[in-house]
DNA sequence: TGTTAGTTATTAACTAATCAGTAAGGTAAA
DNA sequence: TTTACCTTACTGATTAGTTAATAACTAACA
């Protein structure tokens, strides 16, 4: 009953394994064991494609990372308004479709990893400084000036990651309130580019 | 030698050495030994004091919470202007006044430990739920009606956990470019309820 | 066409190190 | 002399990672 997948199988269903143990014990409790149940493969299949369990770790974060800017990018494509744009880009961290809902907890766990791993740091240090980079892009257009539209982009940016890990991880407001706060910050946005678009 | 502190002292230092084991390699890389070399204490120590390493994660995360919103008590007391109020609370949150730097990355941790320890889920719960409710009774006050000053709080507080994520964690602008970004939001928040003050 | 040689995927069984927690006893202050 | 504090020395469980063997497929060749 052996080679019963492909490699390329066991190598994504280890990765997935790895993210969803992660989500429901967190990083501390992660093991190759525990990962190695949830894949139904044995734990030197881990070494054997990952060589070590960092090495796991990090290559299922570029997983991520990968997934959700490939949303956002399918999100960003053939809208031409510059508002709508931000808005697909900052509603895709909500949704995160391809991610199941318990990939969604890997965020924090992202950031807790960063803080002592400079390989992930740089990841989510790209990943970010890209994002504003787009919305920055997008205000502009708009018709915001260079540098007002820089601090904004900012502004959105730590605004989605806080109404996200509020929404996920502490959940304090109903749900519905923090898609209100979304939609009252983008009819401000709105408000304040009005008139003076290119 | 022995004996040379008293049980107070030795208590805190081991929640101090807790907390900067954990900053420093992350919850993951948190032994038992490797607080009890930072504290200069044995490992049954630990023990003595807190029973078990899961309690003596959970009472370092009390105690960064108590020291916080000490803080923000005190940033608060003798304020009479509502929007100053709130403009003291965030601040306090970017500087933690009591805590060292390291204790900084604390946060991330405390919500990765929140997704999977509900005792330590309810505490950040509480803290966040409080901070919202502050900010929503000082925007009243400043003159804004009941929803629009509770939706504001939500905002304002995903604000400050986001911004406070990128400067300490993911850090992809400038230091004073946060600074910015909080100025300009209050002097926003200026105009927003000038004119409606009670 | 069937044999074989080689590659890739996978495992059971192991190891050496490390882990959280315990037991028993020592020390100093009250 | 009791009590609170703290240690050394241990334990059994668990850990990440290794090894040696093998199953399953691939392609070259006779």
């Amino acid at each position: 009953m052996k080679n019963k997948r492909v490699a390329n199988d066991t190598y994504q269903e280890i990765i997935n394994s790895t993210l969803s143990a992660m989500a429901e014990d967190g990083i501390a409790n992660l093991t190759t064991k525990s990962i190695s149940k949830r894949a139904d493969v044995s734990t030197a299949s881990i070494h054997y494609f990952f060589a070590t369990k960092d090495n796991l770790i990090y290559n299922s974060f570029v997983f991520v990372i990968k997934s959700i800017r490939l949303d956002m990018l399918t999100a960003r494509k053939g809208q031409a308004d510059p508002i709508k744009r931000i808005k697909g880009a900052m509603e895709t961290h909500f949704s995160a479709m391809h991610l199941s809902d318990e990939a969604a907890y890997i965020w924090p766990q992202l950031w807790v990893h960063a803080g002592c791993d400079e390989r992930t740091a740089k990841l989510v240090r790209v990943f970010g400084a890209r994002m504003i980079s787009n919305f920055t892009y997008d205000l502009c257009e708009a018709g915001m000036g260079r540098r007002e539209a820089r601090l904004t982009a900012i502004e959105l940016r730590a605004l989605v990651v806080g109404l996200w890990l509020e929404k996920k991880v502490t959940k304090y407001a109903a749900p519905q309130e923090y898609r209100e706060v979304l939609d009252s910050v983008f009819s401000r946005l709105v408000e304040q580019t009005k008139g003076n678009r290119k």
